[in-house]
This record gives structure tokens, sequence and C-alpha cells, in this order.
DNA sequence: TTGTAAGCGTTATCAG
DNA sequence: CTGATAACGCTTACAA
């Protein structure tokens, strides 16, 4: 009976005059199925308005029509744009994105994630950095015979399960360009112990010197843990030192902004007395004054990305084009590097 | 047979010694169930690990185990907050969250909103302003018989249905504050049209005005729409002005960072030159400089909140706290206020 | 290329 | 208070 509630599959089997199994066959977009069948069923389907019913589906398939974001991060802005990515790629589609934070630091976050994308069906996951770099995730997924894709700094895994940027390379970049402008004594707020980001920025910091052939005392290196106190903590260690740093890398935009907030607090002008780099390029980078430097970290693209590939199965063969893997950061030029200016 | 694969309800049943119906019972809390019954079930459960199948149970329950938050909103903190809140009602319990921005604006709003509640069967649903303002979307979940809370800045629903601050009073608080400074010029950078959360705060600062007897003329309300672009160019709109307001109330945190980028981009100082208000408190607030005098709306508690309303049914009655409904905003002064200094 | 029968794992009905 | 049986709406064998 129609007349009841939403109509199922044996209503548009009934009016088509054909098995649930061809209509089942319709909505899979089985290849194997006459054209004319298939049409036929389609103007019902059409007609009657049949929606099939995504939990008798997820039963049946042993999987549900969800992508999951999984993700332990400090930075709001940077989870909503991964949300925004991610939504972008599946708009249009059956797919819904379930938000999952977990606690790293927690001796269980493996079962709960375990917990989580058993008990979802999660037809894939992504993981943001730094759970993405467990490596124990990856396995899990494996276990588990689920989609996943992992964000991250530099590459961990297979191209299919990677999206990555070259936070080292980038970072030596913007340190070369300071020490161009004629920056010797350059401070590094370096982000937390156990972030393979922070291991990479830290690593183009220390390349760059290097290849300038410049040694720093390791008191120019400041421990952060990419929140704005932390960060506001380390710029105070580094702006007390004399002599003072004449620029500041900081390992991401939080860190950045706090890094400017020490130095205006103290009466400090930047960038005639301190220029300043930060890692992100959110929001806050180009809205504080002066508008920061920063590394851009196509975040959004890419969340889209590694929907995309979590989705390709889905979209079938046609779609196939081999979605990137490694995202080029970029510097941003803003107003919060100059020369530096001896006093 | 348990061998293969994840314990099922039958295999509870069978290691038990009882029927599907009774492990049934046990699982869903019935409350007619003989206690060494349900202790003997509940320690096959424990011992085998079994954890019933969400997919199955939405099936038969008609419903699955998502809370969904619906939103457009052009702000990522407000969102992130939101979440956060939600998440923290949410955790330890069966629960997911599932995120679904839509576009308002679009002609389909209402059917892309129903499109998704009929298809994903939701537990139930939060809405977040503007959204939630739109009345037809309370109808919607009404005649879906579906769980939801709308988010606002006054009481737009029964107290079930709504968690709500009182934008107008500390607005109006606020302006009050300013003109206790001895500001009589005090400009306004009002919210978007249709959002009533730009009408209470506006409703607020008018109030605050016509209480001190003070007219101000019309070139002092400026439109925006809560993004930093609009703000920026409401604010150099203000500051064109001859005289300039000594003042600056903005309706939300991020145009209240635009008056300030404004501001100091023309060499102004502030709070000497210009005092500024902020509606929000998001972290940009305390992270810019001078730090920025602003309303802390509770989000994360009104979030909280929400989603234990519509988890209520959920935990039962021993539970049965009343979760309040109105969240009062607060002014939280910090530095970038201080009284009017002619020049 | 299409159809039939048997699940998927749970809950509702209604009898005992 | 408990249990047998029929849904819930769809898919996967396996036939035809």
């Amino acid at each position: 009976m129609q007349s009841q509630g939403k109509p199922t599959i044996n209503d548009v089997a009934r009016l088509a005059g054909v098995s649930k199994k061809t209509v089942s066959r319709v909505i899979n977009r089985s290849p194997l199925l006459n054209g004319s069948t298939r049409a036929k069923v389609e103007a019902v389907i059409a007609e009657i308005g049949y929606v099939p019913n995504v939990q008798a589906r997820a039963l049946a398939l042993r999987h549900n029509f969800l992508i999951g974001l999984v993700h332990d991060n400090p930075n709001a802005q940077m989870v909503m744009n991964v949300q925004a990515g991610m939504l972008e790629a599946m708009r249009d589609t059956e797919f819904e994105l379930i938000v999952r934070p977990i606690d790293r630091g927690s001796s269980t976050m493996l079962q709960d994630i375990r917990a989580f994308l058993e008990r979802q069906r999660l037809y894939g996951v992504m993981f943001l950095p730094p759970v993405s770099e467990n490596e124990m995730v990856a396995d899990l997924c494996r276990e588990l015979g689920i989609r996943y894709v992992r964000m991250g700094s530099a590459t961990l895994d297979s191209a299919k399960h990677m999206v990555a940027s070259n936070d080292a390379d980038v970072v030596r970049d913007a340190v070369k360009h300071l020490l161009s402008l004629g920056h010797r004594r350059i401070g590094l707020i370096a982000g937390p112990h156990g972030f393979r980001s922070a291991r990479e920025r830290r690593k183009g910091f220390e390349e760059a010197l290097a290849e300038a052939g410049i040694k720093l005392p390791r008191s120019l290196i400041a421990d952060g843990n990419y929140t704005f106190e932390t960060g506001l903590a380390a710029a105070d260690r580094l702006l007390d030192l004399s002599p003072r740093p004449t620029a500041i890398f900081a390992s991401n935009d939080e860190m950045a902004a706090a890094t400017l907030h020490a130095a205006m607090r103290r009466g400090m002008t930047v960038p005639e007395n301190l220029s300043i780099i930060g890692f992100d390029d959110t929001a806050i980078a180009s809205h504080i004054w002066p508008p920061m430097t920063t590394v851009h970290w196509p975040i959004i693209s890419m969340a889209r990305s590694a929907a995309l590939k979590l989705l390709t199965d889905f979209f079938g063969d046609d779609q196939a084009v081999e979605e990137p893997s490694l995202f080029p950061s970029t510097l941003i030029h803003r107003a919060s590097v100059a020369p530096p200016r001896e006093d």
C-alpha cells in the first residue's frame, strides 16, 4: 500500500510492473539493465517521488551513507575549513558528514575510534592531524575494511589515502625571504611535540638557516602548542631576549597573532621593530592589523580532494580523474614583514 | 553462529537462554523486566562484547541515532562553538552529530531541509540563526514529528524548543556604558536585514540612546552583513563622517575587528581616538590588540542545553532537570573602550 | 537481462 | 513478565 506513509521499493516495483530487484538495480546504477526497463522504472520513481530508505540500505549493504571526520584539533578555523571543503565535495550526493572529535592523549583513543567506525559503519573517514599521523588509525581502517584518507604535513601514506602539503619547503622559502631582507636574528615559535606539522615546519626553518650558514643560539627557539596562550608565552620569552630577534616565524597563525599581540603590548611596532610570519592563512591573519604575512595552507582544497577520494568508488569510473595528493603551500606577502631596523 | 563477525542479538539470546525480544528489552531499558533476567542478559552482553547494530535499530525504530545541526551561518567560530557544546552534551551517548549547512536564500531551502530530515530520520535537530528564525522550519519538524530546538536572539518558541539570549538588553547596557563614559556620538554597525539578532541588537542600541534622550543622525548607523569585509566598509563610512563618532558598537566581533582594522589603518589609536564594542566574544576579540570589549554570548552553554533538550526523552525521567531556555549575555570589559578625548 | 527467495539485525504485536 | 512471529525496506545469492 502506498497510501500509508512514504512509497517504498515495493510500490515502485508494483507500479512499474517489475520486481523489487530490478528497481534496486536502477537505484544502484547497475550496468546490466535494459535501457527501456530502466526508463520505465525511473519514470515511476519520479512520478511517485520515491526516495530509497537509507536505513534499510545501510542494514543490507552493511555500510551507512556517511562520511566521518575524526579530529582532535586545537584550531577551530581549520576544522571549519575542512568541513567546508568536504561538504563541498559531498554536495548533491546522498552522503552526509558526521563529525567526531576525539581526545588524543586519552588512553582509549584508538578504542574510541574503533567503536565509532564499527558502530556507524561509515562509508569512509577522514583523519586530521595530529591523529592522522598515527599509523595505527590506518591499520585500524584497513582491518575494518573502511575507506580512509589522512591529512598531513608530509606524505604519510599512498596517494589514495593521503592529502599532504609541503610544509618544510614553504617554511624554508619563508625564512629565506626573511634572510634576504637582512634579518639575522630570527626566532622560531615551534609547534607541539608529536605533531608532524610542527616537525616539518621546524625542519624548514632550520634548513634555511643552515643553507645560509647561520647558526642561531638554541634560545631563539621557543616551544608553543598551536594555541594563542602558548604563543603569547613563547613570544614573550623571545622578546625578552637581548639582543632581541628582529623577526619571528610562528608555526601557526594563532601563535603569530599572539606574537603580534605580545609585541604591541610592549609598545613595539610591527613590522618596524619586528617582522612576523605565520602559517595557515586563516581569517585572523588578514583581519588583524597590520595584516599578517603568512603561509597559505590550502586546507579547503585538500579537504575537498580528500572527500572526493573517499567517494571515488561511488562516483564510478567516468569520474575517475585522479585527485591530487600534494598541495603546495605558498607564502602570502602582507604587511607584517619588513627589513630589520637596527635601533 | 557467533564465530563469524560481530555477535548479534541472537547470540545474546541463545547464550542467555532467553528470547531476542527480552534482549531487546534490556537494550531499550524497558521497565517491565525481571531484575534477575536483566542481570543475566547484561552479563552475557558484557561477556561477549555485544554492541547493538545501529542500522538495524534505525530501520526498525524509524529513526537514526543522530542529532542534526542545520545552519547557514557566516561565522565559523560560532558554528564550531555550537558543535563543541552539542558534542559535549552527547558525549558518552550513542548519538552522533551530523552537520548540514544549507543555503538560505536558495528557493529550495525548505525542501532541502525536508529532504535531509526525511532521509536521515534524525532523532532530533538543532537550527542556528538565521534559519532558526524561520517559523516554517518549526512547522516542518512538527509535521515530520521530529524533535527540534531553535537558537535565537529572542524567544521565538516554547521553552522545549528554544535556547535564547537577551541581545537587546545587553546591548542597551553596553551602549549605556559608553554614554556613562561621556560618549555622545556613537556609531552603530548593524547586522544584516532579516536577522533577528541584528534587529534585537539594533533595538538595544536605539533604546539606550532614547532613554538618555539623545537623538542621533541616521548617518551614524551603517549596514553590515556580519562579515569582516562589510564591517570594514561600514567602519570606513562611519570614520569618514565629520564630526566622527567617538565610539562604535559593531553588531558582532568580526565587524568590530574590522572597525579596529579600519581605525588603525588610518593611523588612529584605540581606545584613545575611538572606543569599540563588539558582540559574541569569539576568540578574535581577545586575540587582537588592543583586546576588545565585547558582549559574551554564551553559545557553548546554549548549544549544550539545546542538545540536552533534544535528548531529554532518551535520558528518561530521572534526569528530567529542566534545561534553561534563556541565557543572559554579559558585557566583557577589555581595552577597546575609554572616555572620549576631544581633539 | 530479470526474478525468486532468503537474509541484514532489530523492534512491534499480541498472545501466553 | 516473557516469547513466537511478523514486520522494517533493501540487497545478495542463485535461478531462470
